[in-house]
DNA sequence: CATGAATGAGTTTTCATTCAT
DNA sequence: AATGAATGAAAACTCATTCAT
């Protein structure tokens, strides 16, 4: 045996545990995706981080891309999951849409490799996520929310600006995602790092700054040129 | 043999033009790259899509990630010169940053492959511009235009929210980015494609309103915690 | 094709005999690197000299260098083998000193790749025996012999001259490596195949008059400089 | 043009001296080749080391085989150079040939590179040699001399032990060579640096007591076994 | 003589996947 | 279920040598 190899640790620790093994696949698989890219990560190395071995992967996942979908579905299983509670029902439209910026905003400060995902997803351009069922989410829990704020708002003429609920979680999503996922380009050109605890509070104010700006500034004006 | 794999058109044709050969290879990395990402980009399949060989490649490039960072280089070059004509200095304030936050998002939409390098480069933390110098832009043409708005703004009144100009970049940055960056998750999961051209004036007056309303729209509210 | 290429024999016949699979290639790449050097050997003949494949030198010792490590590493292992079982004991020190020395041109002249090894590794600095342990061999079976035979020798009253084991083998080595390892230049030089079977008694019995000379004459005489 | 590459320095001043360039050539080769070994060494590098180009070596020396066969003519050019002048004619026979023992010993402690190089052909089994011409030295000075100190002493009855010049020799040779040339692994081996400093004067005394022991002592021993 | 550009054939190394036990 | 061994195809990279100017 190559000595070189980091061998599996106490493999007899995880015998007759499918469910056990499958998670713990997924976990490094999570984690060696989101740190390396689809192309750049390898099986060999997420095998031996694990205390499986590589055939168990083929035989719960079937191939390198099977195991990725795996990964994907289940990040945003998890996410979805932590949308499910937002509870602003008892707040003023302002505060509430506030509310809802703010805590997209900490989903995606807490989780970057989610993120990554989703970011190299969209390298591949989707391709895999096409490869599931269960990803269109016209009814997204975090849609109804904001639709429901958006309908006070208007009822009580708190918020002047129409707006489609999946364009401003559109928007709140951009400014988001952005400040993590380009955090290293941007960080690089302005020399500052949007992810310091420092500023924390400061992004997390503009987010909510931004939307309820936007909903209660004035109708859109016409582009005047192109 | 994927259907993109050109022959190799007649080498002899080719000789003895250092930068046009130069050129050539970056033109096809560009795409492949941008395309393939870092990891799934192949030297060998750039080199057959180029007239010269890999070999060139590594003559003039020493490697794959020295190729790539040519890449980003000319990549970032070419935007920035972009950048530099920004003319809106007749403009009233509101009408001006909403100038600069349509062309950015023009921008953004004419150069999809520009934005996929720059998302490419952040999943791999910034370290190939990292070996680059002249990156950093503490003054950058973009910002100095921004703040000459909000300074008009402020002395003339308009604007009542204080904001910093690279955090108002950013802003504007993220939603164009999120457009193009995001469109194959995002159509995904909510059966909506924000490019089509349908769509393009539509996002384009938002950027605009937003700004706008986040601009004009009062001083930032406390956040009340979450 | 060199005409040593062996064809690939039936690859099927090897499996699953992880030993036998090291020990080829082992056997293979002794041959090849004594032959051709380090950066001469190639790994693909290597391989196609085995019953296996490329991939599983990789597999088993990581890259080329670890391959010639590993081969050098069983060069010397096999040598200090040899080395264990001289028995002299019942010998005049005379004797047991010539004897000594008579096997050590025995061996070095039965393991002329070895000597090549050794020298290939000379030239480049012995950094590959730096990734080793177990080189350093202050308690060498060959010196704790030559000490013993010393000792004899001194309290004996037959040896005159006060030396060191680890010098006596040093000088013992030179002449029987220099025979092998310098055998091509100085036959060209000097028209003369030290190699030939009809000189071989002739350099063994010299070797044992130089060493037995040497401990018999006088105490050095002072280097009169030069 | 690749900036990565070590540009010719000051081209201009090399031009039209054909000589000089030629010699600027064989002394950086002669480095690189011993430092690297025949394989190992690169034309790139040697060229780049060098105020002239590649081209050059071609042009002078038609291939990287013909660059070393030059560099190895002139090697053991130089050194029979030196070897010429030995003067040893006023010395008693055991002084001359400790006299002959100890220049060798410093010619090869000053000529590392030249030692390195002949490790080398014999790698190559002096097929380099092979392709020259002169390198047959049956009327060698150094033989010559040699040959004079052992009629003096057989005629003056201070050697009693009958040898060939050439034996004689190589017997020296072994010694001054092994020392240089095995000096690493034999470093590794004992933790003992045959080249330090400390140490040469104890070597330089060492072989000269090897050959005055073994021509002072008596014929040779019949070899008691095999 | 001089030089940067160019090249074909090789050389080391990697990787997802499968097999025998 | 589990595992070390095995593999073919491909990928990155290198090198001596030649060409056009």
């Amino acid at each position: 045996m190559p000595a070189h190899r980091a061998e599996p640790r106490d493999a007899a620790v995880r015998r007759r545990d499918p469910a056990g093994t499958q998670t713990e696949i997924l976990d490094v698989a999570t984690r060696e995706f989101a740190e390396r890219g689809y192309s750049g990560a390898r099986v060999d190395e997420i095998a031996a981080l694990t205390r499986t071995t590589k055939r168990m992967i083929y035989y719960y996942f079937e191939s390198k891309e099977g195991l990725f979908v795996a990964v994907l579905q289940r990040a945003y299983a998890r996410i979805r999951a932590l949308e499910q509670d937002v509870e602003v029902d008892d707040l003023e439209p302002e505060a509430a849409i506030r509310r809802v910026a703010e805590l997209t905003f900490d989903h995606h400060e807490s989780h970057p490799d989610f993120i990554r995902l989703v970011t190299i997803e969209n390298i591949h351009r989707a391709e895999h996520m096409a490869k599931l069922d269960g990803f269109a989410q016209l009814n997204n829990p975090a849609i109804a929310v904001l639709e429901g704020i958006l309908e006070r708002g208007y009822a009580e003429g708190r918020f002047r600006r129409s707006v489609d609920a999946v364009d401003l979680h559109m928007m709140i999503s951009a400014f988001c995602v952005f400040r993590v996922a380009n955090q290293h380009t941007f960080g690089t050109i302005f020399r500052r790092d949007m992810l310091s605890p420092q500023l924390r509070d400061h992004y997390r104010r503009m987010v909510g700054d931004m939307v309820v700006g936007f909903l209660t500034g004035g109708p859109a004006a016409p582009s005047r040129n192109s």
